[in-house]
DNA sequence: ACCTGAACACCGTTCAAGT
DNA sequence: ACCTGAACACCGTTCAAGT
């Protein structure tokens, strides 16, 4: 790669990663090549499609959760671990407004844009799942799944209340009674 | 109000129904003006905003979400029929791609376009939520703002996995047991 | 090999002119 | 009193021309 083209890479991966902050990963990329002083076709040269953008973006925040999610394989609490890792996957999510929509609709084989982000996430939660059904401390029918797709779902739902700052702990707390094996 | 401007009041409404659960509530709002036959200012003239053309077309089917509400609260077990509720508002949800969201950010107090549906719709629920708490079967520190906001999620996790017909269901089993006081 | 930005298509919204 | 549709602003995406 040529070295202009290198440091316009990096250039719109920065602009792009504070435009999602502050406005969301529906900002428009018009103004994302403009703060990056780049002309618009240069975007798309290097990042054909939205998703292929957030994908990059998200990447780095994918590797910190996977190793989060590692670290916490070693927790006293199984069942703890879980829910402090599901944290933290709604914190990166809250960050990036538009991010968990994006993600939800990643298909679990690895066939696009996101698989890069999205299968280590599922696989590293699917760790700390696993090892929470095998202390009994979460029911076994429960798959990686469909929890972290209602994960994504508290994530939007606390986009969407921004004035609501506890909501989705309490969401995620109810669902995580949900998640114990009945007595 | 004149006869041809109720005409196009009523036609727009039928228009906007089709092309919402056909396309989501996202759709093309100058489409909706074209299919029926009218400009896209006369849209505008009985509906100044894209909310306020979801909120008459969702009305009818608040009325009968609010009416099986009042049936149900009949039902011999309090948390069955609040199980049924919701997958009823599920449903709806799913019909209208895109009108969760809408939801999610209806404010509870009567401020907004969408209130005249959402506040009815709020008191149904709360009604059958206090008799399920009151018959002890779910936690009392659950409020409704919560669970409207957590089925509404669960109703775009489930747009968004169209492919995954039981997704909603299994979610919203999770989140009942969630529901269930501490053993 | 890479970049630029004009060009095209599309949509939401407004408003002057018409009936 | 209501309707029409052209006009404006904005954005995503492509591609011919430039370096």
């Amino acid at each position: 790669m040529r070295a202009d083209a290198r440091r316009n890479h990096e250039r719109l991966l920065t602009v792009a990663r504070s435009a999602f902050t502050e406005h969301g990963t529906d900002t428009s990329l018009e103004d994302v090549a403009r703060r990056a002083g780049v002309g618009v076709g240069t975007l798309y040269r290097h990042f054909p499609s939205r998703r292929a953008l957030i994908s990059a973006v998200f990447q780095s925040e994918a590797d910190a959760l996977v190793a989060r999610g590692r670290e916490l394989l070693d927790a006293a609490e199984p069942c703890a671990a879980l829910l402090d890792w599901l944290r933290a996957l709604i914190g990166h999510a809250v960050t990036y407004r538009g991010l968990s929509r994006t993600l939800m609709t990643a298909s679990p084989d690895g066939s696009c844009e996101l698989s890069s982000c999205s299968v280590p996430v599922r696989t590293a939660g699917g760790a700390l799942l696993a090892r929470a059904q095998r202390a009994g401390s979460v029911r076994p029918e429960v798959g990686i799944g469909d929890l972290l797709q209602l994960t994504n779902a508290i994530a939007i739902a606390a986009e969407e209340s921004p004035d609501d700052a506890g909501l989705a702990d309490r969401l995620l707390t109810l669902t995580l009674h949900g998640l114990r094996p009945a007595a």
